[in-house]
RNA sequence: GGCGCUGUAGCCAAGUGGCUAAGGCAGCGGAUUGCAAAUCCGCCAUCAUGGGUUCGACUCCCAUCAGCGCCU
């Protein structure tokens, strides 16, 4: 038995997107008198604002918010620097003696936060650069292969076509000589809900989906595709993670001549349904989870 | 009214007499521990309808219906 991390305790509300969690969120933390922690692997990012719906800066007077802009569009991030950052907004938080209620649909990381990590090498890309390129000179099945000599046990848990597992695989036993199953047991760790405090916003899928509909209308209403522009005509180099956002990438391609507009928008709307559908595959595993 | 073409899953689309009807998209389900709004996996049709030919038809023939085009 794993003791739950330290900030397992906290607030959570999460739920899959658009569905209405920054008004919810802001409501709960004025009653909680919270500071709220956002939980979302994309609005880390500064300059990333309207495809990424984040609380607007009014919002963000009634209620200090953390974790918002506080990257580059260009720089890489990763669970574990969100963990660490989160400590230490939570420390902080409690340090004026308020609570801190976590506001946001990342799953992984509300997943994370809820049960931990384990202590693990950081990506090497050199490294994972020269497996993915053996990986496409061996053929589909090499990978896989590799990491069975050297742990079956995470062979045996992932696809072989799941290339970013295996690399990661394979990374973490290359580092530390210990195989990837015997560090990772803190996923086990979970718990009822009933002693959690982690709420997810539900709703009916068609109302969910309509609901995304108007968001992404909304978004370009708004202006995504200038602030895309902006981001562009900036000559930054956008990170990994920051040019696959939903939306970001879609308007990416579209400004490259891909696609027109109005197929652009409807493209990001099926995208951002079947995110919203992957999130609730998430919240459905995780034990910790009461639905509202 | 006549002639011609087409009719395969929600959409696009291979197959053209004989293995369990390719594939893609969407949809649904699952995975997910340092890229996670990403990535990976699974499921998902009896071929417009009715007859006929044949040992055997999605594939050939006839009729009907529907769509498209042309003609009167």
């Amino acid at each position: 038995m794993v003791a739950a991390p330290p900030l397992a305790d906290c607030w959570f509300l999460s739920g899959p997107t658009a569905g209405g969690k920054t008004a919810v969120g802001l409501e709960l933390a004025q009653r909680l008198n919270a500071e709220i922690v956002s939980l979302d692997s994309m609005a880390l990012y500064r300059g990333l604002d309207v495809g990424t719906a984040k609380p607007t800066l009014k919002e963000r007077r009634i209620v200090s918010h953390h974790l918002i802009d506080v990257i580059e569009p260009e720089q890489e991030f990763s669970l574990a620097q969100y963990l660490a950052a989160a400590e230490q907004s939570v420390a902080d938080i409690r340090s004026r003696g308020r609570q801190a209620l976590f506001v946001g649909g990342t799953p992984l990381y509300l997943k994370a936060l809820l049960r931990g990590i384990f202590e693990g090498p950081p990506a090497d890309w050199e490294l994972r650069r020269r497996w993915q390129r053996q990986a496409e000179a061996h053929g589909p099945q090499w990978l896989h292969e590799q990491l069975a000599s050297v742990d079956s046990a995470a062979a045996e848990r992932l696809h072989p076509n799941d290339m970013r597992r295996l690399i990661r695989a394979l990374e973490v036993y290359e580092k530390t000589g210990r195989p990837i199953s015997e560090w990772q047991q803190q996923f086990d760790a979970a718990r009822p809900a009933d002693q959690c405090r982690v709420f997810v916003l539900d709703w009916p899928r068609e109302t969910l989906y309509a609901r995304i509909d108007a968001r992404v209308d909304a978004m370009f209403d708004a202006g995504l595709v200038a602030e895309i522009e902006a981001v562009l005509d900036r000559d930054v180099n956008l990170s990994l993670t920051a040019r696959q956002a939903l939306g970001y990438r879609e308007v990416l391609e579209h400004l490259t001549g891909q696609r027109d507009l109005a197929e652009t928008i409807a493209l990001i709307k099926t995208r951002t349904r079947q995110f919203a559908k992957r999130q609730l595959t998430w919240f459905r595993s995780l034990s910790e989870c009461r639905w509202l």
